[in-house]
DNA sequence: CCGTCATTTCAGTAATTTCTGAAATGCATG
DNA sequence: CATGCATTTCAGAAATTACTGAAATGACGG
């Protein structure tokens, strides 16, 4: 395996963007590796493309595997592993989502319910304070399940309605408590 | 400065959580503290209250700050720097997803830019594939730039619809070329 | 079952990040 | 312009995370 000038180059940024994202430097590379690869790749291809151990490549791709974002195939008369990205960036994205909210939001949702369960605790603003976050982020992790029902089609049309969405919104039939607070 | 069982119990979810959210434990913990206090706090407070060296208190906060996370106050007579967080959960958030991009999005759609301007390099694949990276998160950056530009009133509406978005949408004018792709 | 090859695990090491105490800087007041 | 506080900087220590090579496990074909 040996990469382009253009491969490196992508599969450098992936990897320092890598910490960004919650992932180390190998496993954005790993994933950059793939998504610019049409074929899927084995474990030994990755590990000779990138200069990793061998066992460098199987963590990274244990992690990539527990984010669900690569794709296991088989390779008929090779009984090695073969890895991909979905052709699909839509369905990336929506596993990024899905793998980001399980990760960062749900804990803490859980986290604020058990805090209200039990009860007052002489502290009223913390109280407060916490059952507004909760509800906050019931209303996004809500939404979240709601945008993920649309069919791709009709989330590109969403938003790539730009500032006909402020329009649009005025149409819809008046559903909620919060709409109009003021006027 | 000592804390309440719900505020500690809270501080230490969000020290926790910290790794997940790109910041680290003390960081975690100072923003915990400063959103559960009604009154702003001072370094010293803080400091008391976690336990933790002032230097450390120092720099959590001014990364805090960078994140535009929380507001420097001033109290009369005082000339030591309080902190809080934003009333408004809805600043906060606005807030986390434009720093978010900021640090996590827009690098990587510079370097996309950047690697598609050296022209066609032999490597159909991977050019393709970069340039539909390119176009999908330009669509998601000017989308979170319009849901930026409502009103939260508005925003609230919005994910409040829940399943009436879709039908929603067949009543708006087709604007785009992505609509109806097969049907 | 045996041998071969692929993959995973794991203990030790390397690299990185976080935290501290001490020193330096900044800044308002008398 | 010295003094007293508040804050920041920074070098080293402590803690954590990432990586490697070697050994263990698994899985298939003969």
């Amino acid at each position: 395996m040996t990469l382009t000038p253009l491969q490196q180059d992508f599969i450098l940024h992936f990897g320092e963007m890598g910490n960004r994202w919650g992932i180390n430097r190998t496993v954005g590379q790993i994933y950059a590796l793939l998504f610019l690869s049409e074929a899927p790749l084995n474990a030994e291809d990755i590990t000779t493309a990138l200069s990793i151990s061998r066992s460098n490549t199987s963590m990274g791709l244990k992690e990539l595997q527990s984010w669900n974002l690569v794709r296991l195939r088989h390779v008929q008369g090779d009984r090695r592993d073969y890895f991909t990205t979905p052709d699909d960036l839509w369905e990336i994205v929506r596993t990024l989502i899905a793998e980001r909210r399980k990760r960062e939001i749900d804990p803490t949702l859980t986290k604020l319910r058990e805090l209200e369960m039990q009860g007052p605790q002489g502290d009223p603003y913390a109280e407060a304070r916490i059952a507004e976050l909760r509800e906050l982020i019931e209303m996004m992790t809500q939404f979240h399940d709601e945008m993920n029902r649309l069919e791709t089609e009709r989330l590109v049309q969403l938003m790539t309605m730009g500032r006909k969405l402020g329009g649009l919104l005025d149409k819809a039939p008046n559903l909620n408590p919060f709409r109009r607070k003021k006027a």
